[in-house]
DNA sequence: CCCATGTCCTGGTCGC
DNA sequence: TGCGACCAGGACATGG
C-alpha cells in the first residue's frame, strides 16, 4: 500500500488504536527486511505511544525513548488485530500492546523496513534529504519552477525525486500529470510557471481526494480483511494502456521512463 | 518468461 | 583537471 495517500490512510487507522498504548512485547519473526531489524526495537517494551506522524511515506511511532521507524516498501500492509489472530505467511513483526491489540506488519517483497532510532536520531540520514511534503505549505506555486530551472530531466521522473517533493509514487505521478495536461516527457526545465503552478494544485487536489477516499474504503484496520483502498481509486490513466482515454476517447499510450512505465493520453496531455 | 505501489546506491556524464 | 550536481540503471524478494 505504497503511495503517500495509502500511507497517510494507515497513519490515521492505526492512531486511535495504539496511541497511549503501552508495549508489551516485541516480536520479529524475520529481521530480513530492507535493512536488518535492529535488536533495539525490544527496548520498547513497558514505553507508551505518544504519537504516530508520518513524513514521506515513513511512519513514525513516537515512544519517550525514542521513535519506531516503519516504511511499507512495495508491498508491505499494517492492520491492528486481536492478539488471538493467526500469523499468516510474510508476517514479520509484530508490536504488541497491553490491551491485548497487536500492530503486525505484513511485506512478501521485504522491500520495507523497520528500524530504531534512539533519542529520535535518524543515524542513517534516511528524512533529512527529503524535499517538502506536497500536501504542506512548504510545496507551494512557484516551488516547482524555481526547482526545475535548468533540469533537463524528463517531468515525470522529477516529479518522483523524493529530493524534489516526497510521496508522489508511480501512480500518482502518471495521474496528476494528465490532470494537468502535461506530457511525462516533456523536460521539467521546459515547462513553464503556470503549467507547473497548475500541476502543483492538482497534485495538493489528487493526494487529498485519494486519502479521502482510502479512509472509507479502509474504515477500521482492525478488521482481519481491512484492504488497501487504492485499488478501489478512480484511476484516469494508470494501467489503462491501450484504452480509450476517459475525457476524449483517445487511446492512451504507454512508456517506459526509469524503467518504470508512464501512461499518458496523447491529445489532452502536450 | 513478463510485470509490479519504492528508494538506496553505484557509476557515469555534464558543466563550470 | 577537479568537483559537484545531476541522472540512468541495478539491486533487493515474491507473487500474479
Amino acid at each position: 500500500m505504497p503511495e503517500l495517500p495509502e500511507v497517510e490512510v494507515c497513519r490515521l487507522g492505526i492512531s486511535g488504536h495504539i496511541i497511549g498504548e503501552k508495549v508489551s512485547k516485541v516480536i520479529v519473526r524475520n529481521n530480513k527486511l530492507r535493512w536488518p531489524v535492529p535488536d533495539e526495537v525490544k527496548s520498547l517494551v513497558g514505553y507508551k505511544v505518544l504519537a504516530v506522524d508520518r513524513r514521506s511515506k515513513y511512519l513514525l511511532i513516537r515512544f519517550d525513548s525514542g521513535t519506531l521507524l516503519l516504511h511499507l516498501g512495495m508491498s508491505g500492509t499494517i492492520r491492528v488485530i486481536c492478539e488471538d489472530t493467526p500469523v499468516a505467511k510474510h508476517d514479520h513483526f509484530d508490536l504488541v500492546f497491553a490491551n491485548k491489540k497487536v500492530l503486525r506488519l505484513n511485506d512478501p517483497r521485504r522491500f520495507g523496513a523497520v528500524l530504531w532510532f534512539a533519542d529520535h536520531v535518524d543515524e542513517r540520514g534516511l528524512l533529512t534529504k527529503l524535499g517538502p511534503e506536497p500536501l504542506s505549505d512548504e510545496f507551494y506555486p512557484g516551488y516547482l519552477f524555481a526547482k526545475a530551472k535548468n533540469r533537463k530531466v524528463p517531468i515525470k521522473t522529477f516529479l518522483m525525486n523524493n529530493q524534489i517533493v516526497v510521496g508522489v509514487g508511480n501512480i500518482y505521478a502518471n495521474e496528476t500529470l494528465f490532470q494537468a495536461g502535461i506530457l511525462p516527457t516533456v523536460l521539467a526545465g521546459d515547462i513553464n510557471e503556470e503549467r507547473l503552478n497548475k500541476l502543483t494544485e492538482v497534485i495538493k487536489l489528487v493526494l487529498t481526494a485519494a486519502i479521502a477516499q482510502g479512509g472509507t474504503t479502509l474504515k477500521d484496520f482492525t478488521q482481519v480483511d481491512g484492504r488497501p483502498g487504492y485499488f478501489a481509486q478512480s484511476l484516469l490513466v494508470y494501467g489503462r494502456a491501450g484504452q480509450k482515454c476517459l475525457k476524449c476517447k483517445t487511446k492512451l499510450e504507454e512508456i517506459r521512463q526509469s524503467n518504470r512505465s508512464s501512461v499518458f493520453c496523447p491529445k489532452c496531455q502536450s
